[in-house]
DNA sequence: TCTGGGGTCCTAGGACCC
DNA sequence: TCTGGGGTCCTAGGACCC
């Protein structure tokens, strides 16, 4: 039997997630922010007809908050990731074989279900009108051969009213099939960026179809399998297979930008050790271990005025270890060597490496050294225990502060309305 | 005053090995 | 005239994704 593919993608999901819990945001133009309040990360429909593009700066959309009514959201990670899980809850009923891609998509392998259905496009439907019935979000669904080409149906489905939402490349003959990709600009395919568009233009590769068209081995020569396999992809040559379990992950990162310039060490200190603390709570979360920490330390690339300083480091770890005291001591002796005084800093970060999983890791030649692990391990477990069941950082370290004075901006956040007991939506 | 934070994969080139 | 050749591992840099 071929393979086929659905994606399904939450249309504007931060924005889409807040209207739920505010209606009066329906209608109107509105952004969720980035960490920091810094740039517009979603955008609603009416906000991308203000012309309020991707990636915006707030700072520069302020005008518009003002003379076009233009509402503004720090964004709410609880929230979102919450009705993410719901989304994907109700996809299961669909398909036993869902990857969940990213927060707000996922793909589903249906060839087994379709029958289930009188066609591809009812399904579709039946999955956005289950979606908005029980989570509240707008969702849209393309159907492919191909993960490729099931994306670039999604992203059909969301230009074109017309279609409600879903659409089916299965369903087409080649020639209307052909005509369509002849009107897609290339880099609307999923793996094509920038730079790839730019060359891909320069050989005369506009559209779609003109990738699709193109010689496989040409475009090996010319830029890499990767691209190859993109444009087998299109031809309806399914090279890419559904994952439904994501793998470990093999680095771990934890860095945000600043409220406000950091000058001091003791403040950056603070910092690195409240994010080393989240890099080892994820570290544990897939058992893993690391081998070596790397710390950064950067000033604001924004203000090319000011003195410019950034920095990195990376502090090899004699034994492998999850543990949050460890983890945080290397990260501060790492920071110690960084610091320099005299500028002006707008982050600090630290990245877990070298990473491998609990299970196999490598017993040690010292029974001193098993034995401290064992122990630094049940600490570990016991820490983590407390702080799922009396909620984050009910216990951590004293060197991550307690004022958090530098902590990023977040000063238009909405309350973690399906997550947190005392923030539950009140209905008067 | 004000500009995000995560990730992955591939390639090229050098060191080194037999 | 006439430099061997094949392989692995590591790193840096570049491209992509959301």
């Amino acid at each position: 039997v071929d393979p086929v593919f659905a994606l399904v993608d939450c249309n504007n999901f931060y924005v889409s997630c807040e209207r739920v819990f505010n209606p009066r945001l329906e209608g109107r133009p509105v952004v969720v922010l980035s960490n920091n309040d810094g740039c517009a990360i979603a955008r609603s429909a009416e906000a991308k007809a203000l012309g309020i593009k991707m990636g915006a700066p707030w700072f520069q959309l302020k005008d518009l908050a003002k003379k076009r009514g233009l509402i503004a959201l720090s964004s709410n990670y609880a929230l979102y990731g919450d009705m993410s899980a719901r989304v994907m809850d109700v996809l299961r009923d669909f398909s036993p074989d869902v990857e969940v891609y990213s927060i707000d998509e996922s793909f589903l392998q249906v060839e087994g279900m379709r029958r289930l259905w009188p066609s591809l496009k009812d399904m579709g439907t039946e999955i956005r009108r289950r979606v908005g019935r029980w989570v509240g979000l707008p969702v849209c669904v393309g159907f492919g051969p191909s993960k490729t080409l099931a994306k670039l149906a999604n992203h059909v489905a969301k230009k074109n009213p017309a279609l409600n939402g879903v659409c089916d490349l299965t369903a087409m003959y080649p020639y209307d099939l052909g005509r369509l990709l002849g009107s897609i600009e290339v880099e609307e395919v999923w793996g094509v960026g920038r730079r790839i568009a730019e060359k891909l233009r320069s050989m005369g590769i506009d559209t779609v179809q003109d990738l699709c068209t193109a010689d496989p081995k040409a475009i090996r020569a010319r830029f890499s399998v990767v691209l190859e396999r993109t444009v087998s992809e299109l031809q309806g040559v399914s090279c890419l297979a559904l994952d439904e379990v994501a793998p470990p992950k093999q680095q771990i990162m934890s860095s945000k930008s600043f409220g406000r310039p950091v000058l001091t060490q003791s403040e950056l200190a603070e910092a690195a050790s409240s994010y080393a603390t989240r890099a080892a709570e994820k570290l544990r979360a897939q058992q893993s271990v690391c081998g070596a920490i790397y710390v950064f330390v950067q000033t604001n690339r924004f203000r090319p005025d000011d003195p410019q300083y950034s920095a990195g480091l990376t502090i090899p770890l004699p034994n492998p270890t999850g543990d949050t005291r460890l983890l945080t001591g290397a990260a501060l002796h790492g920071l110690a060597c960084l610091f320099k005084p005299g500028y002006s800093y707008k982050k600090v970060g630290v990245m877990l490496m070298d990473l491998s999983q609990t299970a196999v890791g490598q017993q040690s030649l010292f029974d001193a050294v098993a034995e401290q692990s064992a122990h630094s391990a049940a600490v570990m477990a016991a820490l983590d225990s407390v702080n799922k069941r009396f909620g984050r950082d009910a216990l951590f370290l004293a060197s991550a502060g307690t004022q958090k004075s530098w902590a990023p901006r977040a000063e238009m956040k909405t309350p973690r309305f399906t997550t947190c007991w005392a923030e539950l939506p009140v209905v008067k």
